[in-house]
RNA sequence: GCGCCGAUAGUGUAGUGGUUAUCACCGUGGCUUGCCAAGCCAUGAACUCGGGUUCGAAUCCCGAUCGGCGCACCA
């Protein structure tokens, strides 16, 4: 069993990670999160919001999860996120009919199904790879479609990313920000794609949950106002140039990398930054994150640098989990064309720019009654014309203009040459957005993976007379295990090592944060271990109360979930008023007081204490 | 989607034509238990689904589903 496996049982044997529709037979490509990993989910989203909503100021929207076919005709989903599949009748392997025939016509890509079959057999194009007769071509889109209201008529599809509820929004969004750049917005939910073939258990789902933020920035100006304060942050770069030629990773300061030019801009470094401080904060290990640049040809086609956060796991190598891309003005501007919307903003100079220009200003009382209907074109074509410097602008010239297709002379009374300074404040543009777009499932493998250790705990010594007499000699080396079995055959011991699973989660994410447990079933102590339980969940810890089996068994099962402190009420307890709290990483204990066992726990929990200063260490 | 391999209690497994379907862990109730998976008693729980061959199929054959690996795909 490698890591891999031990992760998938130990998420499926204690409620993480259900595959979906299990009675059923089960559907590949969807999981369930049971209790204790929908309740890591949870953790792990919030403290995403907590860093982009309420530190980066990024407030969260939420939008259908079913979009109208405008949208993803705008954003390429329908055109480009299909492919034209033909496959071979003989050997039954699949190609992209685009791609075959690209020698025989010069506009594959715009091509439909049909045309293509209609190519693929004019031509007698066949099968790369025995020869074999080629079927007919479907169209394979990776967006699942729907049909919205009764009948069929409006086509729906599940979104295949959340980013493009943010940016249809963005008209009221800017109003929102009160139409000043830079500004973000995230979105936390669902996405569906139709894989063609899901594999390794959730890295690749056919519904998944993304975590995106889409930040706006003045295209002229991508320098981050709070950069300095990453300047000095170091990851782990591997770019594009290293890549190509065969180069390391390396680890690099933020400044660095943005002098160098191997990260596009401030802006892009920043997110890079975040994403960092979110990974390790939730649990991913740092020594096995890396960021790998997207080479020139992997790079979706109107990006201009594309970074994914990459993590190091046992089986599948690095895979990708969060993509931080600079995506330009693609989506504004395509949508913005499809919708016939403006989406640009008024950004104002610093400083008004005065500009000279020379306008033809049409005298509205004499062109009105003269031309009636049409005066408003002519006016029109009037303003918009190209005046030159060198027109002379005292001279009586007759103006000839086009108007709806027909030539139209203007009198020199009618319109006037004049010379005006116009002060322009400012101008519109269209943004450029910044895109974080963070898989959370896939975080949440990389999550139990890097927290999953199988350890060797030195067994209690509970060998007493003449169990303990051995030999010195026969102790040590190979012959332990022989000496094992031995020990075994007498009564109630265990003098070996023996193994301990543990899921190190970090106490924030932890399902459950505390264990109750009276160390014995006796109803003096299951009394005030009940209160410890009310107490703790008064206070919003996640406090689970186990009275079942010994002690330790008990800390091998919260071991097993991740639980970071287990509190164990005794006969002191009764007589002091203080508990035993006990460190799931390192197994210490310390004492510390019942009657403000709460707040000790959330301050351990959340950071704010030392496991050595929440009470006195037990020996 | 293609090819190869696999599927037995919650988990990991044994069994390969006729078994009350093995074992361990696990769960539950109880006894016991004074801090790291102790012990005892009781108890719970499985042959992925559909077809076929056969007197008889968990076992052999075919198909489906799911899972693993490789290929293809991955805006």
């Amino acid at each position: 069993m490698d890591i891999y496996d031990s992760v998938i049982e130990l998420a499926k044997r204690r409620g993480f990670l259900w595959n979906s529709f299990e009675i059923y037979g089960g559907t590949a490509g969807f999981y369930d999160y049971g209790p204790l990993g929908a309740m890591l989910k949870r953790r792990i989203e919030n403290i995403w919001r907590d860093i982009y909503v309420i530190n980066e100021g990024y407030y969260e929207i939420e939008v259908p999860t079913i979009g109208i076919e405008d949208v993803f005709v705008a954003s390429g989903h329908v055109g480009g996120f299909s492919d034209p599949l033909t496959e071979c009748v003989k050997c039954h392997e699949s190609f992209r009919a685009d791609h075959l025939v690209e020698d025989f016509a010069s506009n594959p890509d715009t091509l439909t199904p049909d045309e293509l079959s209609v190519i693929i057999k004019e031509n007698n194009i066949k099968c790369p790879d025995c020869g074999g007769e080629l079927g007919g071509v479907y169209e394979f889109n990776l967006m699942f479609s729907t049909s919205i209201g009764p009948g069929s008529k409006r086509i729906g599809y599940l979104r295949p990313e959340t980013a493009q509820g943010m940016f249809v929004n963005f008209p009221r969004l800017l109003r929102f920000y009160r139409e000043k750049l830079p500004f973000g917005v995230t979105q936390i939910g669902k996405a569906y794609r139709n894989e063609i073939s899901p594999r390794q258990g959730i890295i690749r789902l056919r519904e998944f949950t993304q975590a995106e933020a889409e930040i706006f920035v003045d295209p002229r100006d991508k320098s981050h106002p709070r950069f300095d304060s990453i300047r000095d942050y170091a990851l782990i770069l591997y770019s594009d140039p290293a890549q190509s030629s065969g180069q390391a990773q390396l680890e690099m300061s933020l400044g660095e990398a943005v002098e160098q030019g191997i990260i596009a801009h401030q802006f892009l470094a920043y997110a890079l930054a975040m994403t960092q401080q979110f990974l390790v904060r939730v649990g991913v290990s740092p020594e096995r994150l890396r960021f790998r640049q997207h080479m020139k040809d992997e790079m979706a086609h109107y990006a201009i640098d594309c970074w994914d956060a990459e993590i190091l796991s046992d089986r599948f190598g690095w895979v990708e989990i969060v993509g931080i891309a600079d995506r330009t003005d693609y989506d504004l501007k395509a949508h913005s064309r499809v919708s016939k919307t403006d989406l640009s903003v008024y950004v104002e100079y610093d400083e008004p720019r005065v500009v000279e220009k020379v306008v033809v200003k049409p005298d509205m009382g004499k062109i009105g009654p003269a031309f009636k209907g049409k005066a408003k074109a002519v006016m029109d074509a009037l303003k918009s014309m190209d005046v030159k410097n060198g027109f002379d602008s005292k001279s009586n010239q007759m103006i000839s203009i086009q108007v709806d297709g027909e030539q139209v002379d203007i009198p020199p009374d009618m319109y006037e040459i004049q010379q005006v300074t116009e002060t322009i404040h400012g101008e519109n543009i269209v943004p450029h957005v910044i895109e974080p777009s963070f898989g959370i499932d896939r975080i949440i493998y990389a999550v139990l993976e890097h927290a999953f250790r199988e350890e060797e705990v030195q067994g209690e010594d509970e060998v007493h007379g003449e169990d303990v007499v051995k030999g010195e000699d026969e102790v040590q080396g190979k012959d332990k295990v022989k000496v094992e079995d031995e020990v075994q055959s007498k009564d109630k011991v265990k003098s070996e090592d023996e193994g301990r699973i543990v899921l190190g989660l970090k106490s924030e994410v932890a399902p459950v944060q505390a264990a109750v447990l009276p160390l014995l079933t006796r109803e003096e102590l299951i009394g005030p271990a009940r209160e410890m339980e009310s107490a703790l969940k008064k206070k919003g810890v996640m406090a689970a109360y186990d009275d079942s089996g010994t002690i330790g068994r008990r800390y091998r099962r919260n071991d097993e979930i991740g639980t970071p402190y287990s509190i164990t009420v005794d006969y002191d307890t009764l007589e002091d008023g203080t508990v035993t709290i006990r460190d799931r990483d390192s197994m210490k204990q310390v004492r510390s007081p019942i009657d403000t066992i709460a707040d000790t726990i959330h301050d351990l929990i959340y950071g704010y204490t030392r496991f050595e200063d929440a009470g006195t260490p037990i020996v």
